[in-house]
DNA sequence: CTGTTAGCGCATTCAG
DNA sequence: CTGAATGCGCTAACAG
């Protein structure tokens, strides 16, 4: 089906001069005849000339193009985050292409390889939860492609990557829940692959212990995210003899189908079970109660992102130092942990991880 | 920041061969002695040898990738399609590139010129809410590139396309309004610059004419899809001095907007007011109470415009015709409508458009 | 089996 | 101001 696309060339021999002067006239090159350069120009939109980026990415070594890579775009957090990073870097003069890797490691590899075929200028990334090596983004490194982590981070390769307080965020939701009274608080985590899910439940077992509660292991549960088989761990500890009288959720799907969950099995949430989530999707302000929910900056996550990488693109090769911007967490309080009339008791000043 | 990438003439120095032979070993080419392409191999492998997809796309005027454009994708709807899109693709070799228009004509004009700066082998597209105007478009054609609408498509050209049976599906959400005893049944449509906008209209439109009752100017409101103002549109109606007893919404995010408003009135779904929306997104059925919507194939959709585009990649210039799938739409009940002990008539065979 | 050559479309020297 | 020549990285004839 290929066709011939005309080329400046074929402007040229139209117009019965050189093609370099047809070039220079395109690319707003100074030193072209005025009237020279109305004609081409004249004749380029008449041809439909539309300039052809391959060439000039290989004659110029840039392509002016990034690579977005997430695990999913189903659910409005990455969505949000691309719509983030395009604005940014629209702004900088750069396009973006938007790779998928559908939580597959095999995938994100291909992907990978394919990103660095075209030859990007650039990769913002959120990794698989499968992913544990890393080789295929530190080939970037290498190659000297700036790479920036974003919500996933990769800790041990030494790039700049920007999340959130994932830490602080589960420590508050945790403490929210003692302070309205919870003491058997369950959390359901992520795969311990995540960056983001080891500093949650980091979060969740601090906040416990730093306000005199046990950690009992028999309520802490790491799945894969794979939201079809939640139901069945949320069922696991609600028959468990001692069951949890809160749920703590890695993230906000989780959390719905935890509340969907004690809705067919006629529990009353938050009386007899408060339920937090992660990510504050608009879905939580919709449904029946209110999720309550640990929300953090998304749009504000993609920009950073591409900020710290158009700096590194900009920067001269020896004089970059790798950023890690950690934004805030807040939460967002509604009625899967507190009927309208209930009071909230003050918060511990500035959690850390315990030394 | 740009770093000089190896490349077969690397290879070959190293190898103290030619460049053609690192060719053919790379591309699997079979005229070449089994030890050195292993030599090959190993050495590509080692200096993380990757090709330069703008060098062959260049060659071979072909780069292998389609492009694909939304207006939005932070709703479900679209980036199933993509995925549906990026499977189907994928299976017969193409990458796919994403792009958002952003409901912005001018961000689509700016899309399209990239895309075709970049030489994408073909585009599957659904159009913003601004295009009146498919000149970007209709570029493509001229030059020989493939263009597949989908969801939103523009008549006046002839290409490819899928879509869904809009009238259909808005026939039979109306149809079940009427069955379920309500007469006078609003509609928040989309703007009339959207194929599917009028098509749902005319479904709307004509269900109530072929039930014997009026159609009340009063009661269709175009608008243009800004949630933000959808609250504005559905209080004016309810403020009417004969307010509707429905709703027909053009998708569920205005239908949710609309639930959202009844409820803040004290108005009671579904015995005051009956709301149906269109897509079923999945929030519909988390929501209290179920929002009934018609339901769409989505990520067929995506397949389907996909395949439409392959077809047409592998056809010869001439002997390809442009097709137009029309995927079924199914009415998926929810509480929004009815109550569970409610009863339901039988539907009118096969509603068609009246001449 | 392997090396040489040409050229994809373009920006950019270097000469006029 | 303009034209001719060069080369980005690669594949595909064309000769050995």
């Amino acid at each position: 089906m290929a066709t011939h696309q005309t080329t400046i060339i074929d402007i040229a021999h139209a117009l019965g001069i050189s093609k370099s002067t047809v070039s220079r006239a395109l690319t707003g090159h100074p030193n072209v005849n005025e009237k020279t350069r109305q004609r081409i120009l004249d004749m380029a939109t008449q041809v439909d000339y539309q300039r052809n980026q391959l060439a000039i990415s290989l004659l110029t070594n840039r392509t002016g193009t990034v690579g977005i890579m997430v695990p999913e775009f189903i659910s409005f957090f990455f969505p949000k985050v691309i719509i983030g990073v395009q604005e940014e870097m629209a702004r900088s003069g750069y396009n973006v292409v938007i790779c998928h890797s559908n939580e597959s490691y095999e995938t994100e590899v291909a992907n990978a390889k394919a990103l660095l075929a075209s030859r990007v200028d650039g990769l913002i990334v959120s990794h698989t939860k499968e992913t544990r090596n890393f080789d295929h983004f530190k080939v970037f490194q290498r190659k000297g492609i700036p790479v920036v982590f974003f919500n996933r981070v990769c800790e041990d390769m030494n790039v700049s990557n920007v999340t959130v307080d994932d830490y602080n965020g589960a420590f508050r939701a945790v403490e929210h829940l003692i302070q309205t009274g919870r003491r058997r608080i369950a959390h359901l985590a992520g795969p311990d692959t995540l960056m983001n899910s080891r500093n949650r439940l980091s979060g969740y077992r601090d906040a416990l212990t730093q306000y005199g509660l046990p950690v009992d292991p028999e309520l802490v549960i790491a799945y894969d995210l794979n939201l079809d088989k939640a139901n069945i761990y949320v069922n696991h500890l609600l028959n468990l003899p001692n069951p949890p009288d809160a749920l703590f959720a890695m993230n906000d799907p989780t959390a719905l189908e935890a509340l969907n969950v004690a809705k067919h099995r006629g529990i009353s949430v938050p009386d007899d079970l408060a339920i937090v989530g992660f990510s504050d999707d608009p879905i939580s302000s919709l449904i029946e109660p209110g999720l309550t929910s640990v929300s953090q900056p998304v749009g504000e996550l993609g920009q950073q992102a591409a900020q710290l990488l158009i700096r590194q693109l900009e920067a001269k090769e020896d004089e970059f130092q790798p950023e890690r911007i950690v934004l805030p967490t807040s939460l967002i309080v509604r009625g899967s942990t507190v009927r309208s009339d209930a009071t909230i008791l003050p918060q511990l000043p500035h959690p850390r991880p315990l030394p």
